[in-house]
DNA sequence: CGGCATCCTTCTGGATACTG
DNA sequence: CAGTATCCAGAAGGATGCCG
């Protein structure tokens, strides 16, 4: 909360909160994103495998949205047959901490299920 | 990353972040966490004047959800006319960094959009 | 390999109106 | 005030097939 509390409304906050998930909306985003993350360069097919139950189709289109929102660079490489290289853009790697932040409410937040 | 990391694979944290999202999936979810976290307690009414553009359906539905998934704890005020009150339960505060972490992202990346 | 196109079903969520 | 009910459009997203 630090800096951003205020005596009267938080609604600047509160919009930022929701700005900043219009970005990262969609089934698969965080976890396209946390992918190329912690791989540093990453392929498709490879991403493909890492998040499971995504569809080619999904993958393709979330992709492409991340790199329009330049979280995300694609590079074709010149292999045969081709291969296609994602990786977090400078901008991208900012979301970092929160991936990892997530990352650990997540496998907390399993354990609790589980524990049920 | 720190201690996540290992040589080879990290589909167990790929897919604890699937997890996470999970649980703050929808529109409006963490808008809504965020005003509740931001205000401890929070009446119905003043989240939906909170979070900009969501319905008093949406309202309903995602707080019910949040209920479920034991993240907000709901309390039924005997005033004349009735009010709920919600509050993030112990769990639910586990999420407060992340939630500070996208608010400052979001406004970060406001200024990048507005900057362009 | 890395997509795009198409079809089709399910889910999302807005508008509006009604209840205790 | 704090919801619930209904109706409905449009978006999300899975399955499959094709293409350079």
């Amino acid at each position: 909360m630090t800096e951003y509390e205020c005596q009267s409304g938080h609604k600047t906050e509160i919009m930022a909160v929701h700005d900043a998930m219009d970005v990262l909306n969609g089934k698969w985003k965080v976890s396209i994103i946390s992918s190329i993350c912690y791989y540093s360069k990453r392929r498709f097919s490879d991403i493909l495998n890492d998040v499971q139950g995504i569809s080619n189709k999904m993958l393709s289109k979330e992709l492409k949205e991340l790199e329009i929102n330049k979280l995300v660079k694609r590079t074709v490489l010149d292999t045969q047959p081709i291969s296609v290289q994602y990786q977090l853009t400078e901008y991208g790697m900012t979301l970092q901490t929160i991936i990892s932040n997530l990352a650990e409410w997540g496998i907390q937040h399993r354990k609790v299920i589980i524990g049920k």
